[in-house]
DNA sequence: ATTTTGCATAACTATATAATTATGAATCAG
DNA sequence: CTGATTCATAATTATATAGTTATGCAAAAT
């Protein structure tokens, strides 16, 4: 049971003193006379009903027990620090805001329904949608002006200093429009995509290494009639009004497939299969209202994983 | 500012209240008088110049002010209950533990040094090191067992509900002793390592699946004489009193190819490479302590990989 | 139209608090 | 040995606290 005499008084003492190994130190930077730091910490102590700090004569220094305490006693601190900041954020800015960015993969599948669920959660928590080429949105992710990127998983070296949560795993489709000549024959040999105009995704996009990877595999060399574009939108028009095939992560036009407005070309990508998921700082921790958005694109992600996997079968 | 005036007291009378929607429930939850809560409410707005609550004749609702601080209040508390639980843990335990999965990877090469170098930081916690196939460890880190899985990025369909911290990556190597007849040539035919005894990593290997489609992708299908082995102890020993190839990681042999044990062969395997990092629980939160080792880890890793970078040049 | 419900306010009180000053004891640096 | 440093303790005090009971008031419910 949490005694309840305990107060941040306490606590920002016990850090100071911590801090500084030194009462009277402390005592200099609280303002305060030395008698009224050993005071408090005293019936911290107390309270506690454990020893915080061995003393000597040349100062104080943790017990087993402070060491371990200073980790929480801080967090708990910190908290309330972060909640009344949060409480002039929203009196300045009229609600706290998430900044979010998101990749083609889940821009049009999963994170719409889950930004919903979100708003209805949290409705007064302002969320901006970043899109971009995921190299700039993790820079910006490091630096601090997006709180979190969801997306297929960047390259290695991209992700120093992030974390990576996942949600599920897809893999690249090659589509194109129905009645596409490709798909009168059941079994079309792949290399004949040659001889269309193709799609793929530019230099800068997460899954480029990986679809190189998988035309080589597939026997297939440079294309000679190619267009690369991140715009998904440019993509579903072009593809959809003309005979180009179109190489684009799963996601990114899962419903238009679904709806029939594009069909998937047979070809095996089981080796394009790579992770989706949440990349956050591994500094700073995650604020609450960004832990919420996360449970409510994890929980959104599940529902949809579940419902593909039911589509399947 | 952060005003001490704020007590633990305010706060779990806030989240009480908070949590019922109604004065008078609060009060008797908390065995109280109303007039007592409601005068706790008041002192909370007034510290933080903010109104929490909106009062009507039926009950009380959250301001946006309120839903906000509401997290916050709730980690601040939750923070030193965990502090007061941790002491009570240390003192019937002798300490605090933490339970650390240790694959192959990186149990001879970063773990070492990192654990070392935490335990000069708290000595007093102790860290248990498990081995074993990886499905078994994020299993165990699932449940609870373990606070922490360091290693190569398990498969996707093992990583719901975990989170993945990047490190570095590496890639797998062909290694074999010193003097191997195939290091005779200066560029050997690769797909000659079916006339040796090859050591390669068992099914449930993470890198399993990656070894096949290199070897396939070298054209070497099949091999003949395979000893499947997690062992790095018994690999190290059969591979130098033998003319046997290993086919391992390469952190695992780092050491040994520096000294000169072992001798990697020259076969390109870039499509090998994969992140190695940490795995945690994505719900309940990450304990200071565990952040500790994080962070011992974390710094270790890049202290590792910029050595590794400078032998490269 | 009452009664009930839910919260606010006021007046009061014992206790706890958060400091203070003064003093003492143990160590450390010369 | 001396004086400075560092922390602990004691005595003291004004103030804050954490509750209490009693009462009022407006909205909902009956």
């Amino acid at each position: 049971m949490l005694d309840q005499r305990i107060k941040f008084r306490h606590l920002t003492c016990f850090l100071e003193v911590a801090r500084q190994r030194s009462v009277v130190k402390a005592a200099d930077t609280l303002s305060i006379t030395q008698p009224a730091v050993s005071k408090t910490i005293r019936e911290l102590e107390e309270h506690l009903d454990a020893r915080l700090f061995d003393r000597s004569k040349r100062g104080v220094t943790l017990t087993d027990f402070g060491k371990v305490f200073l980790r929480y006693a801080g967090a708990s601190v910190t908290a309330l620090r972060q909640g009344v900041d949060s409480i002039s954020q929203v009196r300045m800015q009229g609600g706290l805001s998430i900044n979010l960015g998101v990749l083609p993969t889940v821009a049009a599948s999963v994170m719409p329904n889950a930004i919903r669920h979100f708003k209805t959660l949290s409705p007064d928590t302002t969320v901006k949608v970043v899109a971009g080429p995921n190299v700039m949105l993790m820079g910006q992710l490091r630096v601090g002006e997006l709180d979190l990127v969801v997306g297929r998983l960047a390259e290695p070296d991209q992700m120093s200093g992030l974390s990576f949560i996942h949600l599920y795993s897809e893999h690249i489709s090659l589509v194109a429009r129905p009645g596409h000549p490709l798909l009168a024959d059941k079994n079309p040999d792949i290399t004949r995509i040659r001889e269309f105009t193709v799609l793929v995704p530019p230099k800068h996009a997460i899954i480029h290494p990986t679809v190189d990877k998988m035309l080589i595999a597939h026997g297939i060399g440079a294309l000679p009639d190619r267009i690369e574009t991140v715009s998904t939108s440019f993509g579903r028009a072009f593809t959809r009004e003309t005979d180009a095939i179109w190489i684009i992560s799963n996601g990114a036009v899962a419903s238009d497939i679904a709806e029939g407005h594009l069909v998937e070309l047979p070809i095996d990508t089981s080796d394009t299969f790579g992770p989706v998921g949440l990349t956050t700082r591994i500094d700073s921790p995650i604020s609450p209202p960004v832990e919420m958005l996360i449970n409510a694109v994890r929980e959104e992600a599940s529902r949809h994983h579940s419902e593909q996997a039911a589509t399947k079968t």
